[in-house]
RNA sequence: CGGGGUGUAGCGCAGUUGGUUAGCGUACCUGCUUUGGGAGCAGGUGGUCGUCAGUUCGAGUCUGACCACCCCGACCA
C-alpha cells in the first residue's frame, strides 16, 4: 500500500518535472494567445489584429479610411525607394497630376466610366459658412461646382488631356511617365490595406509612337513587378493575362502578378495594362509620324498600391507575428541589452554602441533598445511581433566571454558567436533569411498548386482546400461567370508560363488548348 | 447596399428585474525589489457609459433615431 502511494507520487512528481517546461510554455503561449488570434483559428482576425497590434495602421474617424502608423509608413517608403529605382532604370520620370478630375472627362471613355461610376467621391461645392441658426457650420448653397469635381480613382483621363498639349510628332515620344499619388475609390466593404477607400499607389502613364512598343512597355512593367515582388518582398507570383471580365476598364489588355495568400486565396500584387488607342482617341491625341502621317497615341498604365502590405503580412507571418523580409523591413537588427545594475548596462552599452556602429557601416538598419522600463523578455517578444529580422542579445555572461546571442526571425533559432564575427554573421544571415522566407512561400505556392480534370475535383480544391488551380478553360465569359457563381472563384490570370495542352474546360467539357489559374480572391 | 453582432478608462471586459460615489484585468505614473523569453509588491492618475432625443422621482441599464466598428453576402486593386 505504502509503496504503492510512493510509486504514485513518484510518478506525479516526475511528470510535473518533466514537463515543468512545457507547462511554462503553455502559460506562456496562452498569454501570447492572447495577444495575438491564432493564424489557424481565424485567419482574417489574425490578420487584423497583426495590423493593429504591430501599429502598421488603424481605422480613422472617416468610414473606410485607414491612419498609416510610422512602422507601416516605413515599410511603404521602402517599397516606394525600391520600385522608385526600378522606374528612373527603365527610363521614367515622376510627375504629379491633379487629385481633381471635371467629370465630363471621365465620361469621355465609355468602359473607363462604367467601370468606376459605382465607386466615385464627388466634390460639388468649394466653400462653407456658418448655419443660419448658428449652430456649425453648412455648405454654402452659392457656391456650387459649374462642373463637379470626380476625385481620381485613377488618372487616366487627367493625364491624357494633358498629354494633347505635350504631343505633336513621334519626336515627342515616348512619354514615360510615373506619379506616387493617392487614389479614392469608394468601397463598402473595407479591410486595413487590402481594400481601403482611399489608397497610396504609383501609377505610370506612358505614351508611344506604336502599338509594339506600347506592348513591349506593358510587358516590361510586369516583368518590373515581378522582380520586384520576388527580389525584395520574397512573394513569388504568376505572371498573365487577365479575362475580358476581370481587366481594367478601358484596357485593350492587362497583365497582372498573382500571389498566394497562407490562406489559400489569391491576391493580385501589380497590374499592367495595355490600352490601345483608347485614351488617345476619347482625348484627341495624335501625333505625325516618321512619314508625316497622322495616328493616334498608343498608351500603357500600371499601377502598384499599399495592399502590397497586406500581401506581404499574409505571406510570410505566423502565429507568433509579422514576419518582414530584411529588404523591406524598416529595422534589420535590433541589440537587446541584458542587465542588473547601471554599471553592467554602462559596459554593455559601450559595446552595444560599437556594434551598431559597426553595423550601420555596413549598411544595416539597426537600432539599439536600452530602455530600463521592459524586461529583455518583454522586448524578445515585441520585436519578434514586429518582424525585426535579426535580433543581438548581449549580456554579463556574454561580456565575460566576449560573445553575443543572435536570434533569427523566420526560423526563431539562436546562436551565440564571438563579438568579432557578429556583423559578418548579420549580413550574412540577412541575406539568408530573404532567401528563406522566398522559398518557404515558393514551396508554399508549389504545395497548394492543383491541376484538376474534374469538376468535382476543382469544387472540392476551392471549397475544402484553397489554393492555386490551374485547370481548362473554354475561353468563353459565360464559363467563367458560371464558375464564379458556383464558386466564388474566378479566373486571376492566364499565365504567360503555363505553356499549351490539349485538354477539355473543367465546367463545360468543350476543347482548351491551355491551363489557366484559377483561386478565390482578395 | 442587404443579413447578423458589438459599442462602458489607451486596450480587453463585468455591471442582476432601472436605485448610493460605475467596477475588474492590463497599460500608464511614483517608489522599492528585479532583468538570459511577455517580472513582483505597494501606492496613484485616468470615464460627459458611441451620439442625440424620449420615458421616469431616478437611465450604463428601458424606447427610438443616428453614427462607428467587426463578421457574412453583392462590388473592387
Amino acid at each position: 500500500m505504502t509503496n504503492h502511494r510512493n510509486f504514485k507520487f513518484q510518478l506525479v512528481f516526475f511528470y510535473f518535472y518533466a514537463n515543468f517546461e512545457n507547462f511554462k510554455n503553455q502559460i506562456l503561449y496562452q498569454k501570447m494567445a492572447k495577444f495575438l488570434t491564432d493564424r489557424e483559428e481565424n485567419y482574417a482576425q489574425w490578420y487584423n489584429d497583426l495590423v493593429i497590434k504591430a501599429d502598421l495602421a488603424e481605422n480613422s474617424a472617416v468610414r473606410g479610411c485607414m491612419v498609416i502608423k510610422p512602422y507601416g509608413y516605413a515599410i511603404w517608403e521602402n517599397i516606394q525607394a525600391e520600385l522608385d529605382k526600378m522606374f528612373k532604370a527603365t527610363g521614367h520620370v515622376n510627375a504629379y497630376f491633379p487629385l481633381f478630375i471635371p467629370k465630363s472627362f471621365f465620361s469621355r471613355e465609355a468602359a473607363h466610366v462604367e467601370g468606376f461610376a459605382k465607386e466615385c467621391a464627388v466634390v460639388t461645392h468649394y466653400r462653407l459658412k456658418n448655419s443660419e441658426n448658428g449652430t456649425g457650420i453648412v455648405v454654402d448653397p452659392d457656391a456650387k461646382l459649374d462642373e463637379e469635381l470626380i476625385i481620381r480613382p485613377t488618372s487616366e483621363t487627367i493625364i491624357w488631356n494633358s498629354y494633347r498639349n505635350w504631343i505633336q510628332s513621334y519626336r515627342d515620344l515616348p512619354i514615360l511617365i510615373n506619379q506616387w499619388a493617392n487614389v479614392v475609390r469608394w468601397e463598402m466593404r473595407t479591410r486595413l490595406f487590402l481594400r481601403t477607400a482611399e489608397f497610396l499607389w504609383q501609377e505610370g502613364h506612358t505614351a508611344h509612337a506604336t502599338r509594339e512598343e506600347a506592348v513591349e512597355e506593358t510587358m516590361k512593367m510586369i516583368n518590373v513587378y515581378t522582380e520586384f515582388a520576388e527580389k525584395y518582398m520574397a512573394l513569388p507570383v504568376i505572371r498573365g493575362y487577365k479575362t475580358d471580365n476581370e481587366k481594367f476598364a478601358g484596357a485593350i489588355d492587362t497583365y497582372s502578378i498573382e500571389a498566394l495568400m497562407q490562406d489559400g486565396k489569391a491576391l493580385q500584387a501589380g497590374t499592367s495594362h495595355f490600352l490601345g488607342q483608347n485614351f488617345a482617341k476619347a482625348f484627341d491625341v495624335q501625333f505625325t509620324d516618321r512619314n508625316g502621317k497622322l495616328d493616334y497615341v498608343w498608351a500603357t498604365s500600371w499601377g502598384l498600391s499599399t495592399r502590397m502590405i497586406g500581401a506581404l503580412i499574409m505571406a510570410h507571418s505566423d502565429n507568433k507575428g509579422l514576419v518582414l523580409p530584411p529588404k523591406l523591413a524598416p529595422l534589420q537588427t535590433v541589440i537587446i541589452p541584458i542587465f542588473k545594475n547601471a554599471e553592467q548596462l554602462g559596459k554593455i552599452t559601450e559595446l552595444a554602441l560599437r556594434l551598431k556602429s559597426e553595423l550601420e557601416k555596413a549598411g544595416i538598419k539597426v537600432k539599439y533598445d536600452d530602455r530600463d522600463n521592459n524586461t529583455p523578455g518583454w522586448k524578445f517578444s515585441n520585436y519578434e511581433f514586429k518582424g525585426v529580422p535579426v535580433r543581438i542579445a548581449i549580456g554579463p555572461r556574454d561580456l565575460e566571454n566576449s560573445t553575443a546571442e543572435i536570434a533569427r526571425r523566420d526560423t526563431l533559432t539562436k546562436e551565440t558567436i564571438s563579438v568579432a564575427s557578429v556583423t559578418g554573421r548579420v549580413i550574412k544571415l540577412l541575406e539568408e533569411i530573404q532567401g528563406n522566407i522566398y522559398n518557404k512561400a515558393l514551396q508554399f505556392m508549389k504545395e497548394n498548386t492543383y491541376y484538376p480534370d474534374k469538376w468535382s475535383d476543382f469544387v472540392d480544391i476551392i471549397e475544402n482546400r484553397g489554393g492555386f488551380v490551374m485547370a481548362h478553360w473554354d475561353g468563353t465569359s459565360e464559363t467563367e461567370l458560371k464558375i464564379k457563381e458556383e464558386t466564388k472563384a474566378t479566373i486571376r490570370c492566364i499565365p504567360f508560363d503555363s505553356g499549351e495542352e490539349e485538354g477539355k474546360c473543367i465546367f463545360s467539357g468543350k476543347p482548351s488548348k491551355r491551363r489557366v489559374l484559377f483561386a478565390r480572391a482578395y
